[in-house]
DNA sequence: ATAACTGATTGCATAATGCAACTGGTTGTC
DNA sequence: GACAACCAGTTGCATTATGCAATCAGTTAT
């Protein structure tokens, strides 16, 4: 990819987040926190293979989406944190959580979140915002945290599901 | 894909949407309304070649994101439409294009009407998708025509830029 | 010393993409 | 009726991406 296919918006978007899993690990680092390679890779729902995660993440990096470093606890261990390019995607991913959650099969626990990020509206997103700003690129902390809400949300619908069955 | 990955919204949203042409395509029924086989091949900036377009259009009108059907005038011409959740993509596509314009090298007449719709906010985006209602589905014509508005934008925009040379 | 954990890499099969040529049919023009 | 232009694709082949399982070398905890 050195020459782009066309100086269109829509298209050198895709260039760079069009694929079935660069949005699935932004996703994955955004949403669920995780910032290590084995967290990527063991955690998530859809079961990336290594070597795919390791091609994305490289590409990731290189486009300017993530950046890494090191983890003084341990010499080996890489952090992944998310860029102002990735955190803007915010919205980009409400849009798809709100389309996907419309259109298609989704499952009630994983589109919790989506709801409430879509009934939030765009004050929300940008605290949300604010508040990846802080986790990732060390902005000040913002007074209430949208992603702890999400996950008590998602917790509470866990639940539910269980006690229901 | 037979099998989901996961239930959930942005997996599922990018098991569809997630490659390099799916969206290309729908944008160019979309905004160029490009309505044949011919025209999507030819006039896209990005030069899809016709056997990925054919597949991407199986898999749409497959999907439920497009239909086809026959032209009148012409027995062997298709004529392909957008269909609800297709149109109800226009938020999507507008927040693709608005972080391509800011993240990425775009020229100046491909993102006017990304611009423009950006500026323009939901409002905007509703218009624009009663209009392809209008167009697509045969729903009752809106009082303005948003894609004469972008249309127009881009036209200014490309003789300024011939003028400036 | 050893086992578990770290971020990966390697090898191999299958699927998707890209490119160019081609097919079978339709329509309009002379 | 001959012929060129137009229509929606298909075919063949090379390259690239993805998916899966096994493996690797260094680091840390017991």
């Amino acid at each position: 990819m050195d020459q782009h296919r066309s100086g269109c918006p829509i298209n050198l978007t895709l260039e760079i987040l069009g694929d079935r899993w660069s949005l699935i690990v932004i996703r994955d680092v955004m949403f669920g926190n995780r910032r290590h390679f084995r967290e990527l890779l063991g955690d998530s729902e859809e079961g990336i293979a290594s070597n795919i995660l390791s091609a994305r993440l490289k590409r990731l990096v290189a486009e300017g989406l993530l950046s890494k470093s090191s983890d003084p606890s341990h010499s080996q261990k890489s952090i992944y944190s998310l860029t102002e390019p990735a955190i803007a995607l915010v919205p980009l991913l409400v849009q798809m959580g709100a389309w996907g959650r419309r259109y298609m099969p989704v499952s009630k626990e994983l589109s919790i979140r989506a709801q409430l990020l879509e009934e939030g509206g765009p004050a929300m997103w940008q605290g949300f915002m604010d508040e990846l700003r802080h986790i990732h690129l060390g902005a000040p902390a913002p007074d209430k945290s949208v992603l702890e809400e999400l996950q008590a949300a998602y917790q509470r619908v866990v639940a539910e599901e269980a006690a229901s069955t």
